[in-house]
DNA sequence: ATGCAAATGCGAATGATTCTTAATAATATT
DNA sequence: AATATTATTAAGAATCATTCGCATTTGCAT
């Protein structure tokens, strides 16, 4: 029940219940690191010995994307989405095509890219997602070495 | 018939046969130059008196990604894929979640930022997936006015 | 403690995508 | 130009992810 407390004040700042489900589900998250699936957040809990219904798994997502407590994309290759807390740190993934694996990297090289599109297009840019995918280190090695 | 030859040789480079459907499916990827839905390209090939079964349509798009001469990825708040040709310049998009129209953008910022991660992390780039939104020109307008 | 609005369970409904099998069409060969 | 070979397509069933509807339960202000 560590966090609990830390959960409670984010979903208070969303005007959102504090409810044993959501708790679980932010706690999830927070542990994992990486993006989830609906899913894999359901069977986690599960594993955990909370009992969830996946609708509600789904529910809980959606509404923590509302109020931009969470982000919802999606991986390429995949036809489902994933789900990650919003961090302080605005971040990337690089998903290793091979293992699936996904590495988190803190940071962001479009704040220049962003202006020059605002400035030629008259775009008012308000976001973006960027997914870099290629081989992570481990199987690099296994591909180099054949 | 203008392209058919056109196609011909695209397909033949990725050893496939040329065929009424996929010259269409190529046709109107290239006619329209935005990323399409496989239900939106179903329905324009009806439109252009095309017989076609929405299956084939799918079975075609996964066909062209696997030769990559096409590109299959996901807009944000979309739980459908959509597809473009693969263009000699590389390409990213501009997507206005207010009215919802894409403007592809030439050229890519990401060079110098895979290399980096190639550096740091050991990891083997191999693409990336990018997508920009916010308000475009004209929607923009309006939100300033108001 | 009580009541009301918000949250949840459960299963059905929807939507996108893939699969199966028989029929058809495109190419290489004659 | 006819044929054999092999890839491609139609049609609809099957599957998978996600959303919806409604009855029940829970969190929280009073």
């Amino acid at each position: 029940m560590a966090g609990n407390e830390h959960f409670r004040q984010l979903l208070k700042s969303g005007n959102l219940k504090s409810t044993k489900h959501r708790n679980a589900i932010l706690e999830a998250l927070e542990k994992n690191d990486v993006p989830l699936t609906a899913e894999e957040l359901y069977l986690h809990l599960k594993e955990d010995g909370v009992s969830i219904s996946l609708s509600t798994v789904y529910r809980i997502l959606e509404t923590l994307v509302e109020r931009n407590l969470a982000a919802r994309f999606n991986l390429p290759d995949e036809n489902k989405a994933v789900y990650e807390l919003k961090h302080d740190q605005h971040r990337h993934h690089l998903l290793c095509v091979k293992c699936r694996k996904l590495l988190p990297v803190d940071g962001c090289p479009l704040e220049a890219y962003e202006k020059l599109l605002e400035d030629r297009f008259g775009f008012t840019v308000k976001g973006h997602q960027l997914e870099v995918f290629g081989y992570c280190a481990d199987c690099s090695e296994k591909r180099d070495s054949k």
